[in-house]
DNA sequence: ACACGTCGGGACGCAACCGTACCGTCGCTG
DNA sequence: CAGCGACGGTACGGTTGCGTCCCGACGTGT
């Protein structure tokens, strides 16, 4: 029977090697000495450096993350972009995700893992989020659910993995606002603005008072 | 004197092979392999692979677009995005920057050069873009680049170099109209507006004297 | 208590790569 | 034409990682 402790080791020794290198220069070597076992612990697991690295990666990446309804369709996008920013805070995550997600552009299998771990998942987060809205009549029902979660995860994955310049907690439900009324522009394509038109969309999020 | 086509010859395999394997992987060998020139070719010009990398990357990413005033907020932003679209097509250039990106959250030399190289010259065409919409009334004097940037840039980045998916031509006007409302509302965020406060910035006709 | 089966650890042969030292060649100069 | 200096290519020792094999340790069942 193989030792749990051990392979818990391991599965921590990946997440911080891949950390610490990256996916292109990750050697299981180095995965055994820090985990502190022998290779051929590792090898008795799994059959190749991408197995492992594919099923320790979904396995964590696979939690999917509870989303409060909060009754309307800015607050639902600041929720969000807190959970999200919390979680690409953390330096680990914050490391492996743009390394992970460089690979996929090279590797066929990262992409299609990191594709049902991540990205169907925040494809519902996102269904969820705009299915509310629409329910709600804040959306129109005709959004491209494609271009949504270009323009609500687009903008906070650019600060956070890519960008990595501060974000300042108050630029949350700014994000959130201006993303909100993205979305609601987003479903009525042609329409240019009218002051009227702009002011009717906008009003209710930017006055929905918190604090 | 060092002889110009071996220098061109190594600069092409450095771009070829780090699109293949990625920074990680990339080693002097299989450079010299790809360009048919010995390695010392290769370690008379740089010092080591980072400079090699630095070097190479900053001036090919160093060229700044010209980016045409077309009058309008909505329009200039889909100009920018048609740009952006046709680099970020480039397999070469669709496959190094993801890549580099996820090396320079790990590599703070090669954060900085890309900072100098990319980010850097996207402030600008951002400040540009929005400097426009402000002397036309578009967009209130207080606009946060920083937000803006992030708007602007990670929807198009998301779609075109994490995601992958597909994106057809009258996308881009969609998405546009959608980044211009949001960049909009991302004006005046921190005071709480009233609508008719709100509409003063939106409004074209507006006095954009505030402070 | 003993024998068996399974697991982890260390060692081995092999391959790739690093960075350098040396060697032959080419072009310039006097 | 001859000498010199700089260039590119090959060869080398050393290091690292891969994947496998064998051995000792440990737990289990009788």
């Amino acid at each position: 029977m193989l030792r749990g402790e051990i392979t818990t080791a391991i599965r921590r020794a990946v997440m911080q090697e891949l950390a610490a290198v990256g996916y292109g220069r990750l050697s299981i070597e180095a995965v055994a000495r820090r985990a502190g076992v022998s290779k051929t612990a590792i090898y008795r697991r799994w059959s190749s450096k991408l197995e492992l690295v594919l099923e320790i990666v979904s396995a964590a990446a696979g939690k999917s993350l509870p989303l409060p309804d909060t009754g309307d369709l800015r607050d639902d996008l600041e929720m969000l972009f807190a959970i999200m920013a919390r979680a690409l805070r953390h330096p680990i995550a914050a490391q492996i995700i743009p390394d992970l997600l460089g690979e996929a552009a090279r590797n066929p299998q990262i992409a299609q893992t990191l594709e049902t771990a991540l990205r169907i998942n925040q494809r519902e987060v996102g269904g969820q989020i705009l299915g509310r809205a629409i329910a709600r009549g804040e959306l129109a029902p005709e959004t491209d659910l494609d271009l949504a979660v270009d323009l609500i995860v687009g903008p906070l994955y650019w600060r956070l993995a890519v960008s990595r310049s501060p974000l300042a907690p108050e630029d949350l439900p700014r994000m959130a606002t201006a993303v909100a009324a993205a979305l609601e522009v987003a479903c009525q394509p042609t329409v240019r603005f009218e002051p009227d038109t702009a002011l009717s969309s906008i009003a209710p999020s930017a006055e929905s008072g918190r604090s």
